[in-house]
DNA sequence: TCTGGGGTCCTAGGACCC
DNA sequence: TCTGGGGTCCTAGGACCC
């Protein structure tokens, strides 16, 4: 198994496109008082910079840190080239994210290329054709290719930068002598809450998981958590490399930099998350039978709500129904941080058996159950008006059309006969 | 006024079907 | 005059990954 890993992707290819930040402390992420670092690069990660970090915290760790908005687009460019090169060494790999892949190399071994001769040709190939680093990491299975490519990597050691091996391989005969100094917070699915809970139990390393039997461990982590648990400790990994997995779910999350106030706020920007979702779930020529509206209050307690249609749906209106019906139906008792709708269930566009519209105006918390209305005549001028918008902004760009509420989102210009006027986000022209 | 946004998977309870 | 067990689907919440 091969695991490969760009090196600070996000941070890395901003600094590809604008070379002057080249050297500087570089991150991606939200700047604001509520944002978070996505990707740091190595220069700011000597001050201890890292991802996941609050912004305010790195910015205080490193006051001429650069942070940067992140352009998602632009990333996708890259990591596709990405992929392209992973699927001239097999065709059996799985992404894990915009940077990271799993490759299966068993298929190659018959055709007698050396796991060290692909890692080295793969990384030389990132590093020439896309000006990237890259760290590699080979083992017997998931498990071990992953810790590999961790340790492959460049590492910070006392504020300066100290160069990684690049290929690390996880032999055989290794294999125990490296789950021995493992903490278990090192492995797959161990977070700061099960990580916690092992602690409690006397589990800090993973030498200590294989003292334990797979039931007891059970009865504290749950089932499955339990069993790969068991299985890590003595180095087996049967999870194999899925090549095209299917998107189960798609939706838009927004922490606002100030908490809303009032279901009617919330509802505002419900529109918003609904027309992001829509136009998510109509690019992939999909329709979605379950909505999941999620509100994080101030004191970041979270609640959610979720209703399963018995049909699909794709069109802002409808979905933006649904969504306010749930909000609705919860209680806002506090200010809200954010607001978050999940849409799942999926059902290919052809095999859905009806496409409704909702009459909005009838939509209360009364009625949640009765939200869907049939409209016929209304559904054919929303699927025309939908599909003129659709390639509209396929022609001219995301911002040259949008409903009101939209334009909060991206901004947008307004062209009359006297001239023009752009307006950005969060103004109202 | 320290913690994002894109996702996946797991768990537990309840309703329902046979 | 009482009620099992297998299975699916839905809902709410939580943990984790990048």
């Amino acid at each position: 198994m091969l695991h490969v890993d760009l090196d600070a992707f996000f941070a890395s290819v901003e600094i590809l496109d604008d070379p002057s930040l080249a050297g500087k402390p570089v991150c991606v992420g939200g700047a604001g008082a509520r944002g978070v670092i996505a990707s740091a690069s190595y220069e700011a990660r000597r001050y201890g910079v890292h991802s996941a970090m609050p912004s305010v915290i790195a910015l205080r760790m490193c006051p001429d840190l650069i942070i940067l908005p992140g352009r998602f687009e632009r990333y996708e460019v890259y990591s596709r080239r990405f992929h392209d090169i992973i699927n001239d060494l097999t065709p059996n790999y799985e992404p894990l994210g915009l940077d990271e892949a799993f490759c299966d190399l068993r298929s190659l071994r018959r055709l007698s290329v050396a796991p060290l001769e692909a890692a080295a040709r793969l990384r030389g190939r990132i590093g020439d054709e896309l000006g990237l680093l890259s760290g590699v990491g080979l083992g017997r299975n998931k498990l071990f290719a992953k810790l590999a490519s961790k340790r492959s990597k460049p590492r910070v050691v006392n504020g300066g930068l100290v160069e990684g091996p690049g290929v690390v391989w996880v032999s055989r005969d290794l294999e125990s002598a490296w789950l021995e100094e493992l903490p278990v917070r090192a492995l797959w699915g161990v977070g700061p809450a099960t990580a916690a809970k092992l602690e409690k139990l006397g589990l800090r390393y993973v030498r200590d998981l294989a003292l334990v039997d797979e039931s007891t461990l059970a009865h504290h982590v749950g089932p499955a958590m339990a069993a790969s648990l068991s299985a890590y400790a003595k180095g087996e990994d049967f999870r194999e490399v899925v090549a095209q997995r299917e998107v189960k779910s798609v939706g838009h999350d927004q922490t606002f930099a100030r908490s809303l106030e009032g279901v009617d706020a919330v509802l505002e920007a419900m529109k918003v998350h609904a027309a992001v979702v829509a136009r998510a779930l109509r690019g992939q020529s999909r329709v979605a039978r379950t909505f999941t509206v999620i509100v994080r209050f101030d004191d970041r307690t979270s609640v959610s709500r979720s209703q399963t249609l018995a049909f699909g749906l794709d069109d802002e209106v409808g979905i933006a129904a649904i969504a306010g019906a749930l909000v609705q139906s919860m209680e806002l008792h506090n200010l809200v941080r954010l607001l978050a709708l999940h849409a799942s269930s999926f059902l290919e566009r052809s095999r859905n058996a009806m496409q409704l519209t909702f009459a909005i105006d009838t939509v209360t918390p009364d009625t949640r159950n009765r939200a869907v209305e049939v409209g016929r005549d209304r559904q054919v001028g929303h699927e025309a008006l939908r599909d003129a918008v659709d390639e509209i902004r396929r022609r001219f760009g995301r911002t040259s059309v949008g409903t009101a509420s939209e334009l909060r989102e991206d901004g947008v210009t307004i062209v009359t006969q006297r001239g023009s006027h752009a307006f950005g986000p969060e103004q109202t022209p």
